[in-house]
DNA sequence: GTATATGCAAACTTTTTGCATCAAA
DNA sequence: TTTGATGCAAAAAGTTTGCATATAC
């Protein structure tokens, strides 16, 4: 329940709070401030902007929710706050979730050993960019 | 010499494309396009923030330079065109290039066992965020 | 009842644009 | 001479803020 988790860290949890945070969670496209806005205006027609960017500003803050770096101008925002990586299509702009643990330890292996000194490692994340082959068809990830 | 490298780009070498392009690859620091503005106005004090504006796209357009992505709010660029990767001090958003030719083929051959389907990559970058473990100390990198 | 969040409008910051002038090729 | 760049000021885009009102706890 939405309510209890924002409870947890504390937050009052207010009708605006508990939309901003579902429609994040359900919302895997990263949206900016602006798209989380419009579809919230759908279902909650009286939000305020303001108020959008502020809860999400706050979610961020009690680590609900991540920003994600573009170089559009615009800020995005992200539900996931466990470790992820982002395929980032060229053209479009559009940002892929791309899960892969192993990809961490690979990397931690790797820069253990580049001896490197006075940095306590808080989080690695890689963005593959590149551009659909097909624009027609999907980008599938096939584990194995 | 700079005039060479932007006329090759088909590119007028103005003496504002040169003064930027120049201080932008003195300047390892990532700056804002406001950072570049204020360096070049003490040599150059006549020249407008829209020309920097201008230039800088320019520079990214035709691969002279990179726009670096981050969660500030202002765009950072970036004089170097070939493959690195970053470290991000947290508290205060400074950058560290990160030089690592391994680390690419490590990712390639690694995504390439993962059989994402219709996807071109066209670049692979890592960050890793983190803090100084002693703040009156500089980060250093010893490969070997 | 109290502390905190919302919503509005105004302010602020960063970036882009239109256009007349100027300079590189 | 021609083509494209510069510089200015104005506009646009994105974000933050102050404050009165409203609401969760």
């Amino acid at each position: 329940m939405t309510w209890e988790i924002l409870a947890e860290k504390g937050l009052k949890a207010t009708p605006q709070r508990i939309i901003i945070y579902d429609a994040l969670m359900n919302e895997h496209s990263h949206p900016t401030t602006e798209t989380v806005y419009e579809r919230i205006k759908v279902i909650h027609p009286t939000i305020s902007l303001a108020t959008v960017y502020k809860t999400l500003e706050t979610l961020v803050e009690y680590q609900l929710a991540d920003k994600v770096s573009t170089v559009e101008g615009t800020y995005r925002y992200d539900g996931k706050t466990e470790d992820h990586h982002h395929i980032i299509i060229e053209e479009t702009n559009e940002i892929i979730d791309f899960d892969d643990q192993q990809i961490k330890d690979l990397l931690k292996a790797h820069l253990a050993q580049k001896n490197i000194e006075n940095l306590k490692i808080t989080n690695i994340s890689i963005q593959i960019r590149g551009r659909k082959i097909d624009d027609s068809k999907t980008i599938t990830i096939n584990k194995f």
